[in-house]
RNA sequence: GCGGGAGUUGCCAAGCCUGGUCAAAGGCGCAGGGCUUAGGACCCUGUCUCUUAGGGGUUCGUGGGUUCAAAUCCCACUUCCCGCACCA
């Protein structure tokens, strides 16, 4: 073991010990009697957790004696008519404690192990019991004891309490008996079900009309488990005690079942019997295991209220991301409670005040990251184990003061302490959403706990976990690569993108080798397409190179947003595949008109992109940078910022125009299935460019209305002629609202467009390569028109009217 | 039970936070074409449906609602997944 890190563990407890944090208590565990260990998943046979259930004991006068039945709902307690034992059981009389109680062999057995002292006085047959009488607690009334074959001696005390009015089990087993022993046929006739609870549902004996609805035949019926849990949840959640439930009436169940619990037991009336719910449980030596109460165990306190609040304040903060995992956060530290933090077996260090005890590992690994600092200074040898005392603790994490401190240099300790005051507090946190119910949470109190606060921890981010084809990568499933592997077959950035670009933060990231394969090909042809990039712009800029620069800033910005948000596989994705649509339309544009000379503009928009990439794939961003004639590393250049000046809102519309034009071209085509010969083009009139900026803001404004709109337009002298062409209108404001809301603002904002002059210039080498015809464009009045069809009277702004012959 | 997450077009999977560019990215599969002696790899095109003019219809688990407009916001329902303590 480290002896010097398990020195900071026990400094770490120990601090935590002065400061009242760490308590002594009991605690329940699934326990194997024979290795007299605690047992979990891993100890036992097939790998089941032990899972146990708190019940209430009441305790029921019998004589001289104690008879305690156990129960799930102690409010019942009201309504109890009768007890129920098992004739063919021979139930034991033991002393707890001082009181003598029955209950049967295996009950008095769990006991034992439930903090009790136990002591064997006699036994007595249940048939002897059957017909006496026995005293409720509170109430104090007296009932008879009967047979029921569906107590069993395992389960509880071996003796149940009666409910018929709320618990069918009780309900059926009234019924069998009176119709099955009429030894007991007098007693049976004074025996009514007890009401206590009112729900909305039912009326006065719910359990009747439970056992009806599921067609119970006999107490032996296994419809009756299910029959109970529908019925127990029911009142649990939606049932109000009645007047005979003493201070408790009119209360809703789930508020008060723990205020009833305190009030049997404070009065010794009752006392609590934890029960495996999924016995039998074997330890994997073979023998049962049950639930044993340890006594001296030691916990870290979490449900302290003023940690909670000083843990809250730290988080609320904090930075979380995704931000969605916050309010699970404040879920956990709500509902922490005292956490266990020692165990007797296994490695890690010792209790400083109780050798017996080893700090269990997950609490003695949260605040680690201090270690770090001083782990350096350790492993260079310049500290050993015995000089990391208490006082050196407590003068570099915390800042005591160094005068005590015994051992170690003064300037090393001033060093160390100048270290962890520049390193601390814990800028980001990083880990697995599994975390965040255990680790994560325990990070934050134990923070808060121990250093002061301006060395609280600053964020936490959150990830979900790497699936290999969708499924969990485990050693037994053989669905692992080893990393060294990986990297080897495939390069360490290819790896690291197909990590980042399957999934964001918190899901799940579906590693797969297909996914590692196309992201490594799209990175060397990057890399192909760069070296041939030289940084010598054009003379004058284009209306596409103007475009792909605008695109560029949008996307500048939008990567550094989703970086900001820590969303990578969103920024990945914008620098590899967004942003290669954009500058596939750019190319087209370029070639189509022949150009030579925009290798700089690619240059310059690759410069930015190669930046951005770095973080992602350092390596093979080095080596683009490096042929895109950098002499610099690019990981030490600085993040590409937006300029605004390169945004160009008329390129933008322009592009957006020409996409919309070439794209109905196709359609028409793709419908008409013509071999195109001719095309030409019909740019709507001045006239309609005023009606439709009139429309424009008007739907800006959040008027969509035709009918309101249409007579806004006419009021207007200038656009009142509109009204013979009342489609126009109509279509015009679809049009209009199917374009994204930053084309519309760009279009609000820049009036002047000319249409026909874009078309002119830039369309026509367009539709020679895509379409192989020439285009001719007229304005819909022009004089000398040629518009055979007439369709030019068609035409809208941004939507010109086509001829395709 | 408590808490969290998810259900998208043949499959996987984005989009949802910030409603309109969404018949909806990308990948796989499938179909056609190119390259190749052939196969693989690679490249191009197509891939809800109807339509001989840029259009229409139906779709994002189900049912409602809000809105001029809903995969996206709200409500209810439903199905599936994950975590719940002494174990890292």
């Amino acid at each position: 073991m480290e002896t010097r890190y398990q020195k900071f563990i026990e400094w770490q407890i120990n601090t935590l010990k002065e400061k009242n944090l760490i308590i002594q208590g009991s605690h329940p565990v699934g326990w194997c009697p024979k290795d007299q260990n605690p047992v979990s998943q891993h100890d036992t046979l097939g790998d089941v957790e032990p899972d146990f259930t708190e019940y209430i004991l009441i305790k029921f006068q019998f004589e001289d004696f104690i008879i305690p039945t156990a129960t799930l709902r102690p409010e019942t307690l009201f309504g109890v008519t009768n007890l129920w034992v098992n004739p063919g059981t021979v139930y034991k009389k033991i002393k707890v404690n001082g009181e003598k109680w029955i209950v049967s062999a295996e009950c008095a057995k769990k006991l034992e192990f439930l903090d009790k002292k136990i002591e064997e006085i006699g036994e007595i047959a249940g048939s002897e019991l059957l017909g006496k009488e026995a005293k409720v607690p509170k109430t104090n009334r007296t009932i008879p004891i009967f047979p029921a074959t569906f107590v069993k001696s395992q389960t509880g005390t071996g003796i149940v309490m009666s409910v018929p009015a709320h618990a069918p089990f009780d309900y059926q087993a009234l019924k069998d008996l009176a119709h099955r022993t009429p030894y007991f046929a007098d007693k049976l006739r004074s025996i009514q079900p007890i009401s206590i609870i009112k729900t909305e549902e039912f009326g006065d004996v719910p359990a009747k009309e439970v056992c009806e609805k599921f067609k119970i035949r006999d107490q032996d019926d296994p419809k009756l488990e299910e029959a109970t849990k529908d019925l127990y949840s029911k009142e649990f959640y939606g049932g109000i005690l009645k007047e005979n439930t003493e201070q408790f009436a009119g209360k809703k169940i789930s508020d008060v079942k723990d205020d009833i619990k305190n009030w049997l037991i404070g009065a010794r009336d009752g006392d609590v019997l934890l029960e495996l719910n999924n016995a039998p449980v074997r330890c994997r030596c073979g023998a049962e295991c049950v639930v044993k109460i340890l006594t001296n165990q030691w916990f870290l306190n979490y449900g302290d209220k003023a940690w909670k609040e000083k843990a809250t304040k730290c988080l609320d903060r904090m930075n979380v991301l995704p931000q969605e995992i916050r309010s699970e956060f404040n879920y956990v530290i709500g509902w922490l409670r005292e956490r266990a933090c020692a165990r007797q077996h296994g490695l890690g260090t010792k209790l400083p005040w109780d050798k017996e005890w080893i700090v269990e590992s997950l609490s003695d690994s949260v605040i680690y990251m201090a270690y770090y600092i001083i782990a350096k200074f350790v492993n260079a040898g310049k500290i050993s184990a015995e000089n990391l005392s208490k006082e050196f603790f407590d003068d570099v994490f915390l800042g005591k003061g160094g005068s005590k401190v015994v051992g170690i240099p003064k300037n090393i300790v001033d060093e160390i302490r100048s270290e962890f005051s520049y390193f601390y507090p814990v800028d980001s946190r990083h880990s697995g959403r599994d975390l965040v119910p255990n680790h994560l949470t325990f990070f934050v109190l134990n923070h808060v706990a121990i250093f002061p606060e301006e060395n609280w921890p600053r964020e936490i981010v959150v990830n979900g976990s790497v699936l290999m084809d969708g499924k969990k990568m485990s050693k037994s499933m053989g669905n692992i690569i080893p990393l060294r592997q990986a990297i080897r077959n495939y390069g360490a950035d290819p790896i690291r993108l197909a990590i980042i670009i399957s999934a964001e933060l918190l899901q799940d990231a579906d590693f797969n080798l297909e996914s590692v394969n196309g992201i490594k090909n799209k990175l060397v042809s990057l890399l192909e397409e760069c070296s041939k990039l030289k940084p010598v712009k054009p003379a004058k800029l284009q209306a596409e190179d103007r475009w792909i620069e605008s695109k560029l800033q949008s996307a500048i910005s939008n990567v550094s947003a989703s970086i900001e948000k820590m969303r990578l596989r969103e920024a990945l994705h914008e620098i590899l595949f967004s942003f290669e649509s954009d500058l596939q339309w750019y190319l087209k544009r370029a070639r189509a008109k022949k150009r030579d000379d925009y290798s700089g503009v690619l240059h310059e928009i690759n410069t930015a992109r190669i930046a951005m990439l770095s973080p992602f794939a350092p390596h093979i961003a080095e080596e683009v940078w490096e042929k895109l004639g950098n002499s610099d590393l690019v990981s030490q250049t600085s993040w590409p910022s937006v300029s605004a000046d390169a945004i160009d809102p008329n390129a933008i519309q322009s592009e957006e125009l020409l996409k919309s034009i070439t794209d109905d071209i196709s359609n028409i085509l793709k419908v008409t299935k013509i071999t195109p010969k001719k095309i030409t083009i019909y740019t709507a009139d001045a006239f309609k460019v005023k009606a439709y900026h009139a429309i424009l803001e008007k739907v800006m404004a959040g008027e969509t209305n035709m009918g309101t709109i249409m007579k806004d337009l006419i009021a207007n002298s200038e656009t009142a002629d509109i009204k013979k062409n009342p489609e126009f209108v109509q279509k015009t404001i679809k049009d209009i609202l199917s374009e994204p809301a930053e084309i519309r603002k760009t279009r609000l904002e820049t009036k002047k467009f000319d249409e026909k002059l874009l078309i002119a210039n830039e369309l026509i080498s367009l539709a020679r390569t895509d379409f192989g015809v020439d285009v001719q464009v007229f304005s819909e009045m022009d004089s000398g028109i040629y518009d055979p069809k007439g369709k030019a009277k068609t035409a809208r702004p941004f939507k010109p009217a086509i001829l395709i012959e």
